[in-house]
DNA sequence: TTTAAAAGCGTGAACGTTAACGCTTCGATA
DNA sequence: TATCGAAGCGTTAACGTTCACGCTTTTAAA
């Protein structure tokens, strides 16, 4: 292994001087300096990461900016699990998470967990932009030294070191692609999307229909539900769509709160419907094992979280290169297979 | 962060004395050992990898011992990209990985690779146990110090550190699923196993026959195929197959070669036919993506490479504890989802 | 020509761990 | 009592990297 006394003797200057070089601090002499990057590039040297993180005890903070666990049924604990399991395989170096938890139907409270996580002088960001607009705000007033990491959903117009995420709409034509073998060529579905509507959950919808648009026996309707409502409101709702299309025998839910819909529908009517939805949270798990959910597409939230501070951690520890788009499978999880999953 | 430096100064004693403690080097009276592991116990002292790392240029061997990997239609490829994956991730540490290629068709072959990783003193071993028999002889001449994982498959009445693969009964009830999906309540499917028929083939056609006992309907036939023969020699086979149940509409394929059974069958026939196999070698791969296989069920075989190097890692270079046995998921790949598995 | 500042470079300590080596002390044997 | 070996423990150099500090040389200004 090639080290930096060995750069240093071969060009004939002091291990001090090759450190300068390396790290750009200056004060080295430009003929010196090309000598030494010729020679660095020419032996592929690398960072000793063991003899760099002695000396620098430096420990990283990564900021964690995501909405608060116990929302969209706790889907996002899968995320933090998945964050935290990164950690632990990490815990070799000297790497903390501090999480600054919003409410994602509130833009004031990702400003204010956003404002905070900037003030606590972290050296990298792992921002789950649910809010995209808030987000876009946001990200232009991040110093350009600190990177940001997206997982879930991405932003337009903004320039993350990586996204980390899945294709929603291909997912919406894996869902139909299900939905279509479950209910075969002439039936009516119905796409339940839980407002507010946000991105993920609009191309999900778009990808679901675009399948179905290539079979003519099906006819797809697309309705929104409050998902913020009680449940007796939230039954009423489903009850509505129920009987705008009574021989509806499939239902598409865009997001994790699939268990709702399922729920609602088996105190309105108790003939045999077909479900697909996304997210593998408990009470999605639960239904699933019952044979009342038939199909759950799943993002691999968890990897996920783990991929994110990964490439946060190869990017300012290690300081590599990384990939700037990283896409998860799309994961399809019935009763049969679902024990494998966590 | 608690050092030795520290652990010393509060026994009173010298950082040589912690250390030989620490590694049972002995020549420490018996009160000071308690003393040290007392305070090194409450303290909760952990070793820093990378002082350990820096001094110790100690680099690590870890035996490969799998199947050539052009095997399988190049099935074990996957396994060895997953490997050298791992390998890159861990390349802070010093670790080296040494091959040992059998032909899985051939007990020698695989005693000669065997007896050659035992010789070139490895620190670890990293098994696929397709042999389960010749497996089962050679880890016994294994020393006890010389720890070793099993991927794919796992040998009974051996004692590995961890064995790393999936639940192949349960995986062909997940077939046995989708098949039902596709063909209805009303038919016939057959399962086709490619000799020689191993443990995993075996678990998986028993699954699928365990989905269908329950579906009064649908009746199932098992043929066996040898998968040596040249491809007129295989056609010939599949065609006989073909012809003793003329209105089979599904075909369940217990290995990797699904695609020859698909290409046997299409110079037959041109009739609809419904097919399921296994694992996303390239030419699986192909006639997914024409549609002409239905459903891949894959095994994450990279996953199960990267994580049987993990654990090695885990236990000898780290000294961590790590799970005796990690299940990977059933993981459902169609046309629609492809392209998001690697 | 003198002086000061800037440029260019080397030195050395520190990070935590390992293990070879050597120093004391003490009991046993001659 | 002198000698020897073993038990018990401390010292020290080394691993590769970082960075503050200080030294020499060059350049620019007075």
């Amino acid at each position: 292994m090639i080290t930096i006394k060995d750069i240093a003797q071969k060009t004939h200057v002091s291990i001090g001087t090759v450190d300068r070089v390396l790290h750009g601090r200056g004060r080295v002499a430009k003929k010196t300096e090309e000598k030494i990057l010729a020679l660095v590039k020419k032996t592929g040297y690398k960072t000793n990461i063991h003899g760099r993180n002695l000396v620098l005890k430096k420990t990283f903070h990564f900021g964690v900016i995501m909405p608060q666990i116990k929302q969209d049924s706790s889907y996002w604990e899968i995320l933090y699990n998945g964050i935290e399991h990164a950690l632990a395989d990490l815990s070799a170096f000297n790497i903390k998470a501090q999480y600054f938890f919003f409410d994602k139907y509130s833009e004031p409270s990702f400003k204010l967990a956003a404002s905070k996580a900037l003030k606590s002088k972290v050296s990298g960001l792992l921002i789950a932009p649910v809010l995209s607009d808030a987000c876009a705000l946001f990200v232009h007033s991040v110093p350009p030294e600190i990177p940001y990491v997206y997982v879930d959903s991405t932003v337009p117009g903004t320039t993350p070191l990586a996204y980390i995420g899945q294709d929603s709409f291909q997912s919406g034509v894996c869902a139909a692609k299900l939905m279509n073998l479950l209910i075969g060529a002439q039936a009516s579905v119905a796409i339940i999307r839980i407002l507010p509507a946000d991105f993920h959950i609009n191309e999900r919808a778009k990808g679901f229909s675009s399948f179905f648009g290539k079979i003519p026996g099906v006819s797809v309707h697309t309705f929104d539900a409050g998902g913020g409502t009680t449940q007796p409101q939230f039954v009423d709702c489903i009850a509505s769509i129920k009987a705008s299309i009574p021989d509806c025998k499939g239902f598409f839910v865009t997001n994790a709160l699939t268990h709702r819909v399922v729920n609602a529908m088996q105190t309105i009517s108790g003939e045999k419907m077909r479900f697909i939805g996304y997210d593998l949270v408990d009470e999605n798990r639960r239904l699933l094992a019952k044979g009342h959910i038939d199909f759950i597409i799943s993002q691999k939230t968890r990897e996920q979280g783990y991929q994110g501070i990964y490439t946060l951690f190869r990017h300012l520890v290690l300081k590599e290169q990384c990939a700037r788009e990283i896409l998860m499978p799309i994961e399809i999880v019935m009763d049969e297979n679902l024990l494998y999953y966590q």
